[in-house]
DNA sequence: AACTACACCAACCGCCCTTTA
DNA sequence: CTAAAGGGCGGTTGGTGTAGT
């Protein structure tokens, strides 16, 4: 398993490439082109196998690798659509031209560890009264992609979801804890924010779709919330764009940002989700339950796109992205993204990967 | 100067998906 | 239709360089 025919070859030399055996392949790919990369070694005269052939072209050989820093506007485009697509590297890097999914893989992983050796927030927003398990303990760093395979979701977190809401609360708190947490608005179309403080469980969260996506609302209360919301993400065909749920390849989604963007503001807590709706409205979901007792984003007011934009710069949280900004950074770097109309640039952004997922 | 810890990144591993016979 | 082969991808590991002590 995992070992290809030509891998199994005893001769095949592992580690580093040297600068002989990259002439080498360089010179035959250049000439011949790579056509069957199991082939390739043989005929470069290479004694490697050709899946490393494959990779030594792809994240280091080949002409057109941009190397050196990321740039500001590949980290934001970067952010953008981890929260979209999470721990696909491949297509995120297909929209970095240039780009390896190695080299973005390893900076996201590289920036992770950093955030991750931050000092953990206070005792009252991780679980503090529940000892914590390993499967916890992963759960805790938002970033451990899933791997999900090292968490058995079925028993961890419909266990405590479903069973336990008790102790499902600090579970909540853990994934849920963000104190910035990553928000991508788009000028016309969804919107998820999590601001309000109180008044919604975590996991409570309303959705408002209208126009392009679909048209539907969606109510999810804290119990089997998590569900609710993936449920309701997956027949909207929004999932990839949600920005956390827990998805079925994993116990949460991963998608979801927060400590890697924060920035020390304590703007705000996931507790709630808000969508815009195609009147460029917000709506808070706290009216739901509890009309009146709205905090964070709109207070139960309404509103306008500039308002929004004004409200999401007084967040000073590097975590909220309108697309449009994105974009219009990204203007400077032409054939990054594909070409949208203005109808809605998350819609087409959304399409363009469900196409290609 | 020597040692240690950390960060970075190239490369490998293992799995999944697609293609082909 | 099925199995094998190959390609692709995400996760992980280990080597190397560098900063800190």
């Amino acid at each position: 398993m995992g070992h290809h025919s030509c891998c199994n070859q005893q001769k095949v030399k592992r580690g580093l490439w040297s600068p002989e055996e990259d002439e080498k392949l360089v010179r035959y790919i250049t000439t011949h082109g790579y056509g069957c990369w199991s082939e390739v070694p043989e005929k470069a005269g290479l004694q490697r196998c050709g899946k490393s052939c494959r990779l030594r072209w792809i994240n280091y050989l080949r002409p057109d690798i941009r190397r050196g820093r990321f740039t500001q506007e590949e980290e934001k485009l970067i952010i953008s659509l981890h929260s979209i697509v999470g721990n696909r590297w491949a297509h995120i890097a297909s929209h970095l031209p240039g780009r390896t999914d190695n080299e973005i893989k390893n900076y996201w992983n590289s920036w992770i560890k950093k955030k991750i050796r931050k000092p953990p927030p206070p005792p009252s927003q991780t679980c503090s009264s529940l000892p914590v398990s390993p499967a916890m303990d992963q759960l805790s760093t938002p970033y451990n992609n899933g791997t999900a395979g090292s968490i058995d979701s079925t028993t961890t977190l419909d266990t405590l979801l479903h069973h336990d809401l008790a102790a499902a609360k600090p579970l909540h708190e853990t994934l849920f804890s963000s104190q910035c947490p990553l928000f991508m608005f788009e000028n016309n179309g969804l919107m998820l924010d999590c601001s309000n403080t109180t008044t919604c469980t975590r996991g409570d969260y309303v959705i408002h779709e209208h126009g392009g996506l679909n048209s539907s609302t969606s109510t999810a209360t804290t119990t089997g919330c998590t569900e609710a919301w993936h449920s309701t993400m997956n027949e909207n065909h929004i999932g990839q764009a949600s920005s956390f749920g827990y998805s079925d390849g994993g116990p949460m989604d991963l998608h979801y940002l927060p400590p890697l963007l924060e920035s020390g503001s304590s703007t705000g807590h996931v507790e709630n989700m808000v969508a815009i709706d195609h009147h460029r409205q917000v709506q808070s979901c706290s009216s739901i339950e509890e009309e009146g007792d709205q905090v964070g984003v709109a207070g139960g007011q309404s509103l306008e796109r500039n308002e929004l934009s004004e409200w999401v710069d007084s967040q000073r949280c590097p975590s909220f992205l309108i697309w449009e900004h994105v974009e219009g950074h990204l203007n400077n770097h032409e054939a990054v993204l594909p070409p949208v109309s203005n109808s809605s640039t998350m819609e087409a952004m959304l399409a363009s990967y469900h196409s290609s997922l």
